[in-house]
RNA sequence: GGCGGCGUGGCCGAGUGGUUAGGCAGGGGCCUGCAAAGCCCCGUACUCCGGUUCGAAUCCGGACGCCGCCUCCA
């Protein structure tokens, strides 16, 4: 059983999937106006973990996440970069992807693009207007908050105190600043659509309910996304179905921040940095362990000191894949299911204890807890001589695997200078010559290897 | 103003009313020709003040500090 934080009860809950065995996700995806920033990074991390997670748990996980690729934003920078708002969708797409793949996140099973529902949505507005839940003003139309009884169950407050916060500019016209818009009336030079209440262009809160109840139906089984789209975005996701009478997603999960410092990252503030900058400069993987170390509700901090904390840490488990010759499992395509692993004694208990953590609330720090203690181990038997280590380390190397942390047994491919470079080593080790032997080390060393001798000679892998 | 979160050893970061988190860094030892990797040992932490309790970092109350949401944002 899988319990996971519902931030719509903001407590720690039993999912329970709508069709047994399976669970239907929707995760808010991206709006393509620019690079990533680390902030998306840790979403599309986080999700993809649990994704995975819950596949190698036996679950058959049907995951969807969208593209917004039609947005103020967006119309902004194609007016600022002399382009179109196709050409600046498909260029940040694109790097969106790019990003995503280098950090080893699997692609979503399918991944809608709002531009491609605009009809959908308008279909929608249409019934929300006939069920005189939305209205008709100057610029557009607009979603009537007062008419959700529990508006606000998302924000954790009732509409009274939301409005009494409000810092929306006011729109003249509107019933309430928490009013949104669904449709915004065309504006001269901008992309718009024929609609029966006029041209314009759908408001961003309207696509994820059209293409989440599109492709997964009603009542499905998760809803997550940043804690930012907590409200407004979510709260009027689901006010909308709501009041249209269709039941909406079941459960409501949300990550925390990238930290900038003290102070949450974004790009209002301007304080990010891009998720293709870390890529350039870092192994991803550390970006991954790094997100796996702490709970996904929590604040994170990425920096240079807590990324490089992660490679030692990282060095580490690569040191175990070195040592017992484990094969590379994760990758974006990889998938793993528990059942199709054969467990021995030890390994059943890690990956019990492991489940155990994650299970409850996608507890990755304690997972991993007991992952590194499990290398300890396998360290410990294996210099005992005692069989079990094998298979222990690979129950471990299966598990970060199921987490999509894959590990490197060794150096890639060996130049052949370095390799005479080893040969000449060795021989002179043969010789107990140890003066050349070093010398030979320290070339290898320059040569950016990290040198090890193991019982058949020196070995070599990269640092 | 309303609502929510956080404050743990040098750093990162979990957690349960009493028993080892884990990683990184650091110290000592073993192994090694020397290293590297690995193993063993080591710090006895929990913002502060009260309270409940045989016992609290963990429960309750209060104080202080920090962060966030109530506008676009992963």
């Amino acid at each position: 059983m899988i319990r996971l934080y519902d931030s719509s009860v903001g407590q720690v809950v039993d999912l329970v999937p709508r069709d047994e065995g399976r669970l239907a996700v929707y995760l808010c995806g991206p709006t393509v106006y620019d690079l990533p920033h680390l902030g998306h990074g840790r979403h599309a991390l986080v999700w993809d973990v649990a994704r995975r997670w819950w596949t190698f748990s036996g679950y058959d996980v049907r995951f969807v996440s969208n593209i917004t690729d039609l947005d103020d934003k967006i119309i902004e920078r194609a007016d600022h970069d002399h382009a179109t708002e196709g050409e600046i969708a498909a260029t940040y797409e694109a790097a969106w992807w790019s990003a995503l793949d280098a950090l080893g996140v699997v692609r979503p099973d399918a991944t809608p693009h709002a531009t491609a529902y605009v009809r959908e949505m308008i279909e929608l507005i249409e019934q929300l207007l006939a069920s005189g839940v939305a209205y008709s003003i100057d610029d557009g139309i607009y979603f009537d908050t007062a008419a959700v009884p529990d508006y606000g169950r998302l924000a954790g407050q009732p509409l009274e105190s939301l409005r009494a916060g409000a810092r929306v500019e006011v729109v003249a016209d509107k019933r309430s600043p928490l009013d949104f818009a669904l449709w915004k009336a065309a504006t001269f030079g901008q992309p718009s659509w024929a609609a029966p209440f006029g041209p314009g262009r759908p408001g961003w809160h309207t696509e994820c309910v059209v293409m989440s109840l599109a492709l997964l139906g009603e009542d499905f089984d998760l809803h997550c996304g940043g804690l930012d789209l907590r409200f407004p975005h979510h709260e009027n996701e689901r006010a909308q179905a709501v009041a249209l009478g269709r039941p909406f997603a079941r459960h409501w999960a949300h990550h925390g921040w990238v930290m900038a410092g003290e102070e949450k990252m974004s790009k209002s503030l301007g304080n990010y940095t891009s998720l293709t900058d870390l890529l350039a400069s870092h192994d991803p993987r550390a970006y991954r362990l790094l997100v796996l170390r702490s709970h996904y509700r929590q604040p994170i901090e990425v920096s240079a000191a807590t990324l490089a904390d992660a490679e030692r840490a990282l060095a580490r488990l690569d040191g175990l894949a070195r040592r017992f010759a484990l094969p590379t499992l994760a990758g974006p395509t990889a998938w793993a299911r528990a059942e199709s692993t054969a467990w021995s004694p030890e390994g059943e208990e890690l990956r019990a204890e492991v489940a155990a953590a994650l299970d409850e609330d996608l507890d990755t720090p304690r997972a991993l807890a007991a992952l590194f203690e499990a290398v300890g181990r396998a360290h410990a038997l294996a210099d005992a001589e005692d069989d079990r280590a094998e298979a222990l380390a690979e129950a471990v190397g299966a598990l970060l695997a199921a987490l999509g942390l894959s590990l490197r047994a060794g150096a890639a491919e060996v130049d052949q200078e370095s390799a005479r470079l080893v040969a000449a080593r060795d021989a002179a080790r043969t010789t107990r010559n140890w003066a050349a032997a070093d010398h030979y080390r320290d070339e290898l060393v320059a040569r950016g290897w990290v040198v090890e001798d193991g019982s058949g000679g020196t070995r070599l892998h990269r640092a």
